[in-house]
DNA sequence: ACCTGAACACCGTTCAAGT
DNA sequence: ACCTGAACACCGTTCAAGT
């Protein structure tokens, strides 16, 4: 609590800022009003980030642990449909109930470090791909680039219906909206 | 070419906008230097759009159309591959080829008016669904909601690698990046 | 009707100065 | 080492004034 060391400020920038975005979307996440929602002045940000963009990678680095970590607690629940489903549903999901969050890992802007990691950070997928592999509701395909496909039309569903270019999708065979789609796209992925 | 008439301005004023738009990206494209590149003062653009959003849009419907006769001529052409593999590759290469023009339609930024001639626009995919269909190429799902999904995952491809989370992808049976994991979207795609 | 120049309310970022 | 306040170079947009 005490504003001396530099862990305090640091996490309340960080805090003020992931508020920010959450409420208001990335317009709102400002330097200005990052430093007055945590108490300091709007160039205090400078002495522990770089600039505003290495201060938004930390944020989207706090995202793509909570997406995966989504991603594999959905897979590991019980249920009638496969891990591979539940998983896929989850991924779509959290960018449906966080689209700023999402869009701040997944977006335009391009992050400033390029890094693997946001790759391989969709490890989940390659693990929800190997389990459906081996269950054989997937085709024999090579797992990273199956991942790939997979991960590319569940962020394409995301994408365009965050950004409004996919309004309101239909129920699909029961299914609602979204959800839907995600089932769909599983069901025309057929096994060799 | 005698800059009295309203023409002249605007055409001006839009020509400006895409140029600086494909040269040096979004963050290129200010009132200021639309201004000068067009011989017009900043503030002119205003008496032909209501703002930046709607200049923007206009620079979109244009994109929205070379896109859709993009993927129609590819579907049309001869060669060995099928009219969905054709249009799908066109899909994707027109991203790569037209980044920031791509990304001005379908990227994160919401376009003022979210009219459904965009969706609609995207009726080009509609007909490849269609005659892949018919063709026993996929699924014998809905049209419309298979051509969504179909979309989404060239989207998500395109849009990924453009924001650079998807770097260089490897070689996939034979064809080569982005190309091959188009290819590997469709192979899995199997019909009933 | 179209255009201009100054002005306003914002940004991110830099930097000399303080503690 | 950390923070501050003023300053700089940008934005989009508004508006009174000109032709």
């Amino acid at each position: 609590m005490t504003p001396r060391d530099p862990g305090p400020t640091r996490a309340a920038v960080v805090a003020a800022a992931e508020e920010l975005l959450e409420s208001g979307g990335p317009s709102a996440v400002t330097l200005r009003a990052v430093g007055e929602a945590a108490g300091v002045s709007r160039t205090a940000p400078y002495r522990h980030f770089e600039d505003k963009a290495d201060l938004m990678q930390a944020l989207a680095a706090r995202t793509l642990e909570t997406l995966a970590a989504r991603i594999r607690t959905a897979a590991a629940a019980d249920g009638p449909r496969t891990p591979l489903r539940r998983g896929s549903t989850a991924y779509v999901r959290f960018a449906v109930e966080q689209p700023h969050h999402y869009l701040l890992i997944f977006g335009d802007a391009p992050l400033a470090d390029p890094r693997p990691e946001a790759d391989d950070g969709m490890l989940a997928l390659r693990e929800l791909v190997e389990r459906g592999q081996a269950a054989g509701e997937l085709p024999a395909a090579p797992p990273r680039e199956l991942a790939t496909v997979l991960w590319a039309t569940l962020h394409g569903l995301a994408q365009l219906r965050l950004t409004g270019h996919l309004h309101e999708p239909r129920t699909v065979d029961g299914a609602t909206g979204l959800d839907g789609l995600v089932d769909l796209a599983l069901d025309s992925l057929r096994p060799t």
